[in-house]
DNA sequence: TTAACGATTGAACAACTGCTCACTCATTCA
DNA sequence: TGAATGAGTGAGCAGTTGTTCAATCGTTAA
């Protein structure tokens, strides 16, 4: 969609003002991209695009601690990016959502022009 | 893309190695994820949707310094999200990049799934 | 029951982020 | 030229974030 040059300012400020999102759905898009906005994060996302993963499987792939992996979990939890399957003491982990996958395309796409 | 289990850890790791992204390209995805992740900078980006703004129609139309507009749209510049055109002493900026509305596009759909 | 193991949690700390404030730059117009 | 206006900048600060560390919970196996 092309943008129109804007010569008065409040014509201007009016179209803006219709394409504007309200602040609920601003706040709820800042913070799907925000939790992926974290490398630790992400990277626990491709890793869980093919294969469920445990704890201990995620933090020895990405070099990290299990402990800053299950916060990061939790996080991916709430916001509804993964979700898990107990089998005794283990928790598997995937994807709880196929959009991710189309986010991450979309932004493969934009930082690869 | 359905996971599939894993009942042993070797075959795990190696086929969610297989699905990481090198590291460049996941600190690429992070920063664009990232300048999406404020709400001021996710406005400015909604407000240039249909039409291209100064700073001053910008800062008024979402009640925040010029200051902080400034400062929020260089960095917008900087990942390439944003471009600006001169004209006098007005610079108009506009999106740069078509990617930018599929990528709100998807992520409205996740919200409200 | 106890020991071991996978996972989780909360506090604390260092690093980062977004805003404000004061100032400067660039352009226009009186 | 000088004043006014739109835009850009750097330092500093308060709030946030991601990790570490130590401790705990839940489950399994000895």
């Amino acid at each position: 969609m092309k943008p129109i040059a804007a010569h008065n300012h409040q014509t201007a400020i009016r179209s803006a003002r219709r394409a504007m999102a309200d602040y609920e759905t601003i706040l709820g898009l800042t913070e799907t991209f925000k939790v992926l906005s974290d490398p630790t994060r992400l990277k626990i996302v491709f890793a869980l695009t093919r294969i469920e993963l445990c704890v201990i499987d995620i933090a020895e792939l990405l070099d990290v601690t299990e402990s800053a992996v299950s916060h990061q979990l939790r996080l991916l939890k709430t916001l509804r990016l993964v979700k898990q399957r107990k089998e005794g003491k283990m928790v598997y982990y995937s994807l709880d959502d196929e959009h991710i996958e189309d986010l991450i395309r979309v932004a493969t796409r934009h930082i690869s022009e």
